[in-house]
DNA sequence: CTGTTAGCGCATTCAC
DNA sequence: GTGAATGCGCTAACAG
C-alpha cells in the first residue's frame, strides 16, 4: 500500500475573510438608492443606461459582488439543482454527470452532486440535506422505494433517470431494443443456453433488462438462467463466475459493463477462453474498447439522459408546472471481441 | 448511434410547492417566542428540556424544517464546500470525489462539484460561481495560473490537491517515489532508452513526474525522450504512438493510466507486442486490472488525497485560520503484465 | 425612471 | 430561561 504522509510548515495565519461589500455601500458611492443598485444588476433595462453605467462603475471600484444567499432568501430561488447518483465510480455515471453539468451551466445553475454508495438510506439522507438548498432534484438510478420517491416529489421538483413512475417526469434508457439485438446475435451464433448476470434488485434498469432478455430468449427458443450479482461492480462479477459456469450456458449477458468486466477477469482466471468457448455481452458500453478482448456491449447515450433530465427540470422550474413526460432513449448492440460462435 | 426519443403524456399540473413552514408558525403553535424556537434547534441547552420538547413536538406536527438559506444569511455559514476537478470522466477523480464527499458528509457539509473540462477559463468561471455559495473550495489538479489561484485564495478558504503553492494548504501526491521505482524496474529489465508520454503542460503532476523521470533516468544512465500527449485521455495516448515508436525506445512511462491505455491500444493496432517487444508503465493505478495485459502502474491513494483536502478545509473553517500545510502522499510501483525484459 | 418601504426566515444581542 | 428588538443583504411592490 502507498503510505507515508508528512506535513511541514505550521505557521498559522488568521483568515482575512473579504467582508463582502454590500449593496448599500455601492448605492452611497454611486449616489443612488439601494434598489437602483439592485436593478442595475437584475433589470438594467428599467434604468437609464447612464445610471446603470455609473452604478456598475462604482460597484466595480468597490469590488462589489452580489450576495447569493441574500438574493436567494429574498427571491426564493438560488439557482442550484441537486444530482444524485448511486456510484460515481461506476463509469456509467461520469458522462451523465458531465452532460448534466454542462446543461445546467448553460442556464447558470450550479449542481450539487450526491453519491449514495448504492445505499437507499444514504440516498434518503442526501435528498433531505439537499432539499432546501436546491430548486430541484434529479435522481439517477434511484434505489429508493416508489413511496419515498413520490414523497420527495411532492416536496420539490423532481426528475428521474432510469426509474419509471407515472406522474413524475422521467428519462429512461430503454435497454429493450439493445437487449433484443444482443440475444438475437447470440442466437445466430448458435448459443442455446445463456445466463443473465443481474444487478441491484431495486434497480429499474435491472428489472427492465431481465424482462427483456427473458422475452427475447423465449422468442428465440433459448434457455435462460439468471445469476444474481447484487451490486454492479467488478468484484461482484468476478464472484459469480462459478455460478455462471455451473449453469452450463455458453454465453452470458451482464447487467452492466463493470460487472461484465469482472466476469471476464474471472473467466480468464479459470482458463475459460473468451470468445472461443464462452461469449459475453455487457451493458452501457462504457468501456468497450478498454477490455481485452474488446467487450461486446449494449450501447446507450447516458450523457443524453443527463442532459435531458436537467433540461426537463429547468423547464419545470421556469414554468412552475410539471408535465408528466416520459422520455425514452433507445439502445443498440455494439459487437466487439467477446462474442463468437458457440463452441 | 443510439437514437430515437419519444415523449408521451403531456398533462400539465401546477406545482404545489410546499410553502415552507416558518419559525413564527411554530412559535405560535408552541406558545413561545420565535427566538425560543430558534434556540430549540441550535442551542437546546439554553432552554428548559420541557420547553425544547414542546417546541420540537409542535415543529414536528407542522412539518417545520429550518430554512437553510435564511440561516445562512443570518450566520454567514451555509455548510457547503466546492470541489473542482478537471475531468470527472478520468478514472483518477471519482475515488477522490467519493472520499471527499464522505468526509464532508461526516461534518454535515454538502459538496458542489465542478468539472472544468481541462479548461482554465471554465475553471475560473466555476470558482466565481461557487464563491458566495460555498465556505471553502478544493481545487484538484488545477489548470489555473499561480496568480489566479492566489487571487482566489485571498477571497475564500482554499485547499489545493496536486498543486504546490507556498502559503496555500495543499495535498500532494508525490509521484517521485513511484517514478524512481518504475525507472529502476525498467533499468533492471535491461531497457536503455525510454519515453515519457507527458500530460497537460499546466499540470503540476506532469511537471513533477517529468522531472522525477529525468532525474531517475540519468542516475540509471538511460536515455530519455519526452513525447507530449497534451491531454490525459485515451485518444491522446493513441495518437502519439507513432511518435513513441519513432523515438527508438523500448519502453514508455505515461502521464497517467488513461493515456497509457490509449498507448496500449495504439501499440496493439500496430502489432507491437506488449510486453514482449515494448514495455509500458502507467500512473495513478486506476485501471490496472482492467486492461490486457494488466497495466504496470504507479499507485497512489487518490481517495486519501480527497479525504485529507476536505478535512484540512473543514479545519480551516472551524479555526478561521489558515495553516501553511503541505501534505505529501507517497506512491509506489505495482508491477503487472505490461513490463518485461527489453527485447 | 428612481427613491421609499417593507419584508424574506432566522440568529442574536440585549433586557426582563 | 425566555421574550422583544435588530439586522444579515437583497428584491419587490408601491409611490412619486
Amino acid at each position: 500500500m502507498v503510505s507515508g504522509s508528512r506535513a511541514s510548515e505550521f505557521q498559522d495565519t488568521m483568515i482575512k475573510r473579504a467582508k463582502g461589500v454590500t449593496i448599500s455601500q455601492v448605492a452611497d458611492a454611486a449616489g443612488v438608492a439601494r434598489s437602483s443598485v439592485s436593478r442595475a444588476f437584475t433589470r438594467p433595462d428599467m434604468l437609464l443606461p447612464e445610471t446603470v453605467e455609473r452604478i456598475l462603475k462604482a460597484a466595480e471600484a468597490l469590488g462589489y459582488v452580489p450576495n447569493h444567499t441574500a438574493r436567494a432568501l429574498s427571491t426564493g430561488r438560488h439557482g442550484n439543482i441537486g444530482l444524485i447518483v448511486p456510484d460515481i465510480a461506476n463509469p456509467f455515471f461520469p458522462p451523465l454527470i458531465q452532460a448534466a453539468q454542462l446543461e445546467a451551466d448553460r442556464s447558470d445553475f450550479c449542481i450539487f452532486l450526491g453519491n449514495t454508495e448504492e445505499n437507499p438510506k444514504q440516498e434518503d439522507k442526501l435528498v433531505g440535506r439537499f432539499a432546501g438548498q436546491v430548486e430541484g432534484l434529479v435522481l439517477t438510478s434511484s434505489r429508493l422505494s416508489d413511496e419515498r420517491i413520490r414523497a420527495h416529489a411532492s416536496q420539490l421538483p423532481l426528475v428521474l433517470i432510469n426509474r419509471d413512475l407515472e406522474g413524475i417526469p422521467r428519462v429512461l434508457i430503454d435497454s429493450g431494443s439493445g437487449v433484443r439485438q444482443a440475444v438475437e446475435h447470440l442466437a445466430q451464433l448458435g448459443h442455446r443456453k445463456i445466463v443473465y448476470v443481474s444487478g441491484p434488485s431495486n434497480s429499474w434498469s435491472n428489472k427492465q433488462r431481465r424482462a427483456a432478455i427473458r422475452t427475447a430468449a423465449s422468442s428465440f427458443r433459448m434457455e435462460l438462467e439468471v445469476v444474481p450479482a447484487v451490486l454492479p461492480s467488478y468484484s461482484s462479477g468476478r464472484n459469480v463466475v462459478d455460478a455462471i459456469l455451473s449453469a452450463g450456458a455458453t454465453a452470458a449477458i451482464a447487467f452492466d459493463d463493470v460487472t461484465a468486466q469482472g466476469v471476464l477477469a474471472g473467466l480468464s482466471e479459470r482458463k475459460v477462453a473468451v470468445p472461443a468457448t464462452f461469449s459475453l455481452i455487457g451493458c452501457d458500453d462504457v468501456l468497450g474498447a478498454v477490455t481485452y478482448p474488446g467487450l461486446t456491449s449494449i450501447s446507450n447515450r447516458s450523457n443524453e439522459a443527463g442532459r435531458l433530465a436537467i433540461s426537463l427540470l429547468l423547464e419545470m422550474l421556469s414554468n412552475r408546472s410539471i408535465r408528466d413526460v416520459r422520455y425514452v432513449l433507445e439502445t443498440h448492440l455494439v459487437v466487439r471481441g467477446t462474442t463468437a460462435a458457440a463452441g
